[in-house]
DNA sequence: TAAGCGGGTTGACGTGGATCAAACGCCGGG
DNA sequence: CCCGGCGTTTGATCCACGTCAACCCGCTTA
């Protein structure tokens, strides 16, 4: 609601930019490429756009052609359908590929929203699948990158399908606390960048019991909680609770 | 339990198979191609496997060396957790590939179990990254198939997330219909290859539940349901159960 | 400083689906 | 033909989470 809306008023700023002096390198689309290789993905990535918090990067509907990688900041995506419903499919970060779903239909079957002011690459998909077929190594990091796509989904199914709602938040904050240490930040203390309503959305939970379980957690010794600030005091104790299944 | 495991014991046969006149091609990887390029394409395909009811196409945690299309029959995949819970993640039928989840880590993430007896091609994976790079049209064939899994992925995100029981059962049938339609059988009438919990460890759901909504469909007139044997009496019926959220 | 507001917390209560349990029907084997 | 087993159906009860509602807290705006 309200939400500005970058791709359709084009207030976004573009900036040249190259992966090869781009410190996320090692996390991002060119893993693994040497020098040689890496200047060929330069003209790969022509523009950076730049988001504020809320802009849209891109909307279901809309016509597909790049993909994006986030250089910095953080997204949420989501569907929703017709009678209203919707459902966040995913938050992504530094370094991770935004856009995968728009490859099928050539229209985005999602939509993609800057959760803080952020900034992405984008990646016109003709050139990514042309230099594909001449650079190996970035084919098969590309094709591992969405085949861990589906993985990721899978286990998403897998929570939703059998996971009561401590186990999924705890799942959840596992998760998010495993990406921070990824990226060199601190795996115990963060800032959430998203809603209690959006992390319901998520893990198939409504709000209230979202809230309840962070406050559950808190009263066992489990988190700290301040607002969005997050500090993990028991990670054990979160991992053995998401074995306990049954009652 | 006690299922038949094919990948260990080896007890399936090999035949030697040949994209170019198989009459799934317009429905499964080759999509497009022509006929010069087809020809390229069989060598690719290089062995077709069978196997019976039960067996095991290929087990979480095995190497990952092909992905797989399937010829004729039925598959479900599923993953596990350690606590023995676990969720089928996808039903694959006739033209569909099978093993993406492999991809990211070499290793399978799932299991991929036969629910009739079934034959597909194995696609040594190597070789179509090798056949992308000279076969544009098979390139972004193959990229779409990734994305559209990601895509129906989403999907049963939503449906897990956001859905009540006779929602997920409509939707899930609907889609089925929809499969076979696709394939040249009747969209009405379909006999199902997975069991009541099959289907319920699917849409996230106890067999019980998934009986009852069986039940309370066919006291409505919408299926007629014998066993396995399923026939819709009221598609838009079903549709409209989709869109009515809420209570 | 007050007022308004959006997000978050907490409590009381209702309910959809899980759980437990019994019985049925189909099917293969003796 | 009867028997045993498995998948399924159906009923009775339970409970985790949704719903509804009140309130709080930190921020913004006047």
């Amino acid at each position: 609601m309200s939400m500005k809306d970058a791709t359709t008023s084009l207030a976004f700023e573009v900036v040249k930019t190259a992966c090869s002096n781009c410190n996320l390198r090692e996390l991002c689309l060119p893993i693994g490429l040497d020098a040689d290789d890496l200047r060929k993905v330069d003209e790969l990535v022509s523009t950076r756009r730049r988001l504020k918090r809320g802009d849209y990067l891109y909307r279901a509907g809309q016509g597909f052609e790049s993909i994006y990688a986030v250089r910095s900041g953080f997204f949420k995506t989501d569907v929703l359908i017709e009678d209203g419903r919707d459902q966040v499919t995913g938050f992504q970060m530094t370094g991770e590929l935004l856009g995968l779903d728009g490859i099928s239909s050539e229209i985005h079957s999602c939509n993609a929203i800057a959760l803080e002011d952020s900034e992405v690459c984008a990646i016109p998909f003709s050139h990514l699948e042309g230099l594909s077929r001449q650079i190996h190594t970035l084919q098969h990091h590309f094709h591992q990158v969405m085949s861990r796509e589906i993985v990721r989904d899978h286990g998403v199914m897998m929570l939703l399908g059998t996971m009561r709602a401590e186990e999924r938040l705890a799942a959840f904050l596992l998760n998010l606390s495993q990406r921070f240490k990824a990226r060199g930040y601190s795996p115990a203390e963060f800032n959430l960048r998203m809603s209690r309503d959006e992390i319901g959305s998520y893990l198939g939970l409504k709000l209230e019991t979202v809230s309840r379980a962070f406050s559950r957690f808190q009263d066992e010794g489990l988190l700290s909680v301040h607002q969005r600030k997050i500090r993990i005091l028991n990670t054990a104790g979160l991992k053995k609770l998401m074995s306990h299944q049954r009652t």
